[in-house]
DNA sequence: CATTTATATTGACAGTGGTCGATATACTCC
DNA sequence: GGAGTATATCGACCACTGTCAATATAAATG
């Protein structure tokens, strides 16, 4: 099946154990994130962790900056606010920051 | 990779285009919803319903209560919790719902 | 018990997705 | 330009997943 809602997509971006480690780094850090972290702490290879970034972006849950040579990444600012609306058709769940 | 974690494991049954419109269904509802209901609603065959609602049982999204012939299906109880549990670890937000 | 209806299971198939090794690209520095 | 480093892409492999037709199970009813 096609997955053509953002909703969905959002969902699956997250649902996998190496792509919601990385998105709650992202949560925690207080900035951006280099690429090479994630390389650092996963326990995949690096051609595998540059494909969980991918699915990540086009989902549209991060974002990415180009310095010199490193990537460095960052939550997507309306990321908070699509997920709360997940949970609000969900079960009445709202984002109180 | 055989995914062991309840977290990633609730975000997988509801990545799915056919189940996000199940549970849905089941938040919007004041009670209870037949099994038929989603046969009906959804364009997938009954055995393909059947095994969306198994995927949505193991995870412990849903609760069954058989009733005679039909099966009647409910959002379990922790289900926001769990909900706003992942929600805090990816932006700090919570439940107040 | 036979029939009917609702739901679940099985078996098979096609498509998707996670993974890695090899390679390519982008950038810095000498 | 050449070497070194960081990240992305490619190609292949295998496991998993969504789907349906066919069948099985469960329950009510005649």
């Amino acid at each position: 099946m096609r997955n053509t809602n953002p909703e969905v997509e959002l969902l699956q971006a997250i649902a996998d154990p190496v792509r919601l480690e990385i998105v709650r780094m992202l949560a925690a850090a207080p900035g951006s994130v280099c690429a090479c972290d994630f390389t650092d702490c996963c326990t995949v290879s690096q051609p595998t962790v540059s494909h969980h970034l991918k699915v990540l972006r086009e989902a549209g849950v991060v974002t990415t900056e180009r310095l010199g040579t490193y990537v460095y990444y960052d939550l997507a600012p309306d990321f908070g606010r699509r997920w709360a609306g997940i949970g609000a058709s969900l079960a009445g769940l709202v984002n109180v920051g």
